[in-house]
DNA sequence: ATGACAACCTGTGGGC
DNA sequence: TGCCCACAGGTTGTCA
C-alpha cells in the first residue's frame, strides 16, 4: 500500500495529535512483524514524551525525548488516531496509547511492516539510503552519475532504496511516463538532460501525491483514516489495455523483477 | 559490485 | 457456488 507520499500523508496526520503528548503504554498484541517487535517496547516507551515526527524514505520516525520510534507500514499497514477504547480488529497488531485517551493502533494484515526503537538517529535500515527524492540533492546530475555502468532497467534503478530513498512502483511507473523514458531501458543508457528530466517528474509526481493525500487503491488512510485522492490522476498505473491520456495509444504492461510495469510504446522510448 | 530471484504473509479477484 | 492460482503499495537476504 504505502509509498513515501502515503506514508508523508500519514506522518503529516499523526504528528498533530502525538507531538507534546505522553506514553501511557505501548500494547504489542502481535510482534511479528517483518522483524520482531521490542519484546520491552513498553517499558522503553512508557513515560517518553513525543517531541516530533519525521521521515526518512518510507519510515516514519516518532521521535522522543528518551529515543526514537521507527515504523514502517510495508505493503499494509496503516497508523490511525483513535480512542484508545476502540475495540482492536483483526490484524491491530500494536496500540501506542497516549495520556489523552487516545492512542495510535498499527493495523498491518500482511505483517510487512516494522517497529524499531532507536537510542539514536542511527540504524543499519537507516544506513544505506539514498538521498530523499524531494530533497535537492537528488537531481538529474545525481541519477546519471550514480547510474553510469549500471545495466539494470531504469526502473528498477531509481526503485532500488540505496538510489533514492522511497520511489515506490506506483511513482515510479508515473514518473518514466511523464518523462517520456522506456521503463526498460537500461540505466546506464539513459543522458543526463533525460535524467534531469526524470528527476523533475519524479518530485513532480511525489509533490502532487502528498498534496492530494496518497493514493488509496485499496485499503489506504492516512491517520486521520481518510483515504487518498491521487488514485484518480494515475497516468499510467492499472491502466493497463486502456487509451493513453496523451495519445490514445494502447498501454501495455510488462513485468520487471516481479512488478507491473504499465507503460505507452508510442511515448516512452 | 551487480543483478536475478526467493522469501516474508494475508487478502482478493479472476478463471474454470 | 467453490476452488486454486496469480498477484498486490516493500524490502532484505542469498546466490551466481
Amino acid at each position: 500500500m504505502p509509498e513515501l507520499p502515503e506514508v508523508e500523508t500519514t506522518c503529516r496526520g499523526i504528528a498533530p495529535h502525538i507531538v507534546g503528548r505522553t506514553v501511557r503504554e505501548a500494547i504489542v498484541r502481535e510482534p511479528r512483524l517483518r522483524w520482531p517487535v521490542p519484546a520491552k517496547l513498553n517499558l522503553l516507551m512508557s513515560g517518553a514524551r513525543f517531541l516530533s515526527v519525521s521521515r526518512r524514505a518510507k519510515y516514519c520516525l516518532l521521535a522522543t525525548e528518551r529515543g526514537t520510534l521507527m515504523v514502517h507500514l510495508g505493503m499494509s499497514g496503516s497508523l490511525r488516531i483513535m480512542p484508545a477504547d476502540t475495540p482492536p480488529l483483526f490484524h491491530d497488531h500494536i496500540d501506542v496509547v497516549l495520556d489523552d485517551g487516545r492512542c495510535l493502533r498499527y493495523h498491518d494484515p500482511r505483517r510487512f511492516g516494522s517497529f524499531h526503537w532507536l537510542e539514536s538517529l542511527q540504524h543499519p535500515l537507516l544506513d544505506h539510503l539514498g538521498p530523499e527524492p524531494l530533497s535537492d540533492t537528488f537531481n538529474g546530475a545525481y541519477l546519471y552519475e550514480r547510474s553510469r555502468g549500471r545495466r539494470i532497467p531504469v526502473k528498477q534503478f531509481i526503485m532500488d532504496g540505496k538510489v533514492g530513498g522511497g520511489v515506490g512502483n506506483i511513482y515510479a511507473n508515473e514518473a518514466l511516463f511523464m518523462a517520456g523514458i522506456h521503463p526498460a531501458r537500461g540505466a546506464g543508457r539513459i543522458a543526463a538532460a533525460r535524467y534531469e528530466q526524470l528527476a523533475n517528474t519524479i518530485k513532480q509526481v511525489l509533490g502532487d501525491a502528498i498534496e492530494q493525500g496518497g493514493t488509496t487503491l485499496r485499503d489506504f488512510v492516512g491517520g486521520d483514516g481518510s483515504p487518498g485522492y491521487f488514485a484518480q490522476q494515475l497516468r499510467v498505473y492499472g491502466r493497463d489495455g486502456q487509451p493513453c491520456r496523451v495519445c490514445q495509444t494502447q498501454l501495455k504492461e510488462i513485468r520487471q523483477g516481479g512488478r507491473s510495469t504499465v507503460l505507452c510504446p508510442q511515448c516512452q522510448r
